[in-house]
RNA sequence: GGCGCGAUCGCAUAGUGGUUGUGCAACGGAUUGCAAAUCCGUCUACCCCAGUUCGAUUCUGGGUCGCGCCUCCA
């Protein structure tokens, strides 16, 4: 039985689909104007493993995760770079599937742009003008009349007296009231065309939150199970979302909120805004893409995620740990959910995906095989793969390695002076082979003895 | 100012009203020509102050510190 913290309760819940057997799941995905960094990594890898784990529990997924393709970051940046929205749109939605495939993160079943659908957003802006709750400001731009909502910040536990008492937001340009969204921009003179669509109340371009709510419904329906997303979207992102689909439909809109902690970097929030993000790409030319999706995954969804490179090296030696109890074994990759491990494995998974303690049962598994035990093997691998972990061969995961780009050593040299030092070990020339070795682990490179031979890892 | 989250062994990260988890690191032993890997063992924590309780790291209240949201942000 699946529990999982709901934001909007903000407790445990036991998890009930809407149709039996079957999940609809929405998360709000990147706006590419940019590389993806790593706190984008982590909604990837989070929701992924959420994905994956409702599917193994039997239910068929419908998970929708959306792109941000129009907005107005975008187009500054295509601006700054005189390439057309669609060019620049096109290459950063490229290079977010490169970085998601090399994290193990499997494709959505639908990845909507936003300017794909902006008819059903007109649609929606229309519904909630008919229901009085939107309306057509001073500038011309439409807005939601957020007061006209009751139960506006239910799920981020604000109330709307709060938020005009901490109000820090511009004084309104048309707005009737400060707390109020926009859901259709205007469309300013020095705009380009392709940001331009023909709508009722004039030309003009979505805001950010209607989107959601429009490609949810259109996708999933008005009403759904699950809806995630970086907890810098509970407010007022997912707020907004709520008061859009609820405002035009009258009932209610998510059933199950799930928000995942942020990566931060010296315990500050990872954001642009501060400047002190990582590219997944960077990150990834010094480390282990499998490592990167271990670290993310052995830390609660929802806790904080410190990124350095020493907790980085950290997670690399244990996921090592790992692949070194697979080596030398061959196992048939289907879980035994009767047996003890597995058990223990799905009832943290079941308890609001606790993967830290799967993790660990991983580890315990792995003892058991060291001792002797290799009838454990595929459950190992079995499990790993529930995780989206594990599936490489473990000589070449133990082998590649963080220098594996520039130690300049390929591993026909490594072969060679490996023969070399079996020879010298044959004449009893031990500081000879000592000497090989040396020089060898000065480059990263560990030798291993065993009767079968010498292996050889990277550090 | 409003709202919320967190404080666990050297580092990291789980979890629990009483049996003290996991990874990395460290130390001792086994193994090895020596190593590495592995195994066995050691070290063994729960911010502070009250309260509830037979018993609290775990529950309640207060405090301190850190962080997040309230503005674009995963």
């Amino acid at each position: 039985m699946l529990k999982l913290y709901n934001t909007l309760s903000r407790e445990k819940q036991v998890f009930v689909p809407m149709e039996a057997g079957k999940v609809r799941m929405y998360v709000c995905g990147m706006t590419v104007y940019d590389y993806c960094h790593l706190g984008h990594a982590r909604v990837m890898v989070v929701f992924d493993m959420v994905a994956r784990w409702l599917r193994t529990s039997g239910l068929a997924v419908t998970y929708v995760r959306n792109i941000t393709d129009i907005d107005d970051k975008i187009i500054r940046r295509a601006g700054e770079n005189s390439e057309p929205i669609r060019a620049l749109t096109d290459r950063f939605i490229t290079a977010m599937h490169e970085d998601a495939d090399a994290l193990g993160v499997l494709r959505p079943d639908h990845e909507p742009r936003a300017t794909d659908f902006v008819p059903q957003m007109l649609d929606m802006i229309g519904q909630l003008e008919k229901n009085g709750l939107a309306y057509l400001a001073d500038n011309r731009d439409v807005c939601y009349h957020v007061r006209s909502f009751p139960g506006y910040g239910r799920l981020s536990g604000k109330s709307i007296e709060d938020l005009r008492a901490g109000e820090r937001v511009d004084v309104a340009e048309g707005k009737r009231d400060p707390l109020d969204f926009v859901l259709w921009k205007h469309a300013r003179a020095d705009e380009p065309a392709e940001v331009k669509w023909p709508s009722s109340w004039g030309e003009g371009r979505p805001g950010w939150h209607i989107e959601c709510s429009a490609m949810a419904t259109r996708l999933l329906g008005p009403r759904f199970d699950i809806h995630g997303g970086g907890q810098d979207l509970q407010f007022p992102h997912h707020e907004n979302e709520i008061a859009q689909s609820e405002g035009a439909h009258g009932h209610p809109y998510v059933n199950y909120w799930m928000h995942n902690g942020f990566v931060r970097v010296d315990d500050e929030k990872m954001s642009k805004s501060l400047g002190n993000f990582f590219t997944i790409r960077e990150v990834l030319k010094r480390y282990d893409p499998e490592v990167v999706r271990f670290f993310i995954l052995r830390a609660h969804y929802r806790s904080p995620l410190n990124y350095s490179d020493a907790h980085l090296d950290d997670a690399r030696h244990a996921l090592s740990r790992l692949y070194t109890a697979l080596k030398d074994h061959d196992g048939a990759a289907m879980v035994d959910w009767d047996e003890p491990h597995a058990r223990r494995f799905r009832a943290a998974m079941d308890d609001d995906f606790g993967t830290p303690e799967a993790v660990e049962v991983l580890f315990d598994l792995a003892a058991e095989i060291n001792r002797g035990d290799t009838t454990l093997v595929g459950q190992l691998k079995a499990l790993g793969n529930v995780l989206g972990l594990l599936q490489r061969s473990p000589t070449a995961f133990l082998q590649s390695g963080p220098a594996a780009q520039d130690d300049g050593l390929s591993a026909e040299t490594i072969e060679a002076r490996i023969a070399a030092r079996v020879a010298a070990k044959k004449a009893k020339d031990f500081a000879e082979a000592d000497r090989i070795r040396d020089e060898l682990k000065d480059s990263g490179i560990v030798l291993e003895d065993s009767p079968r031979g010498t292996n050889w890892r990277r550090a």
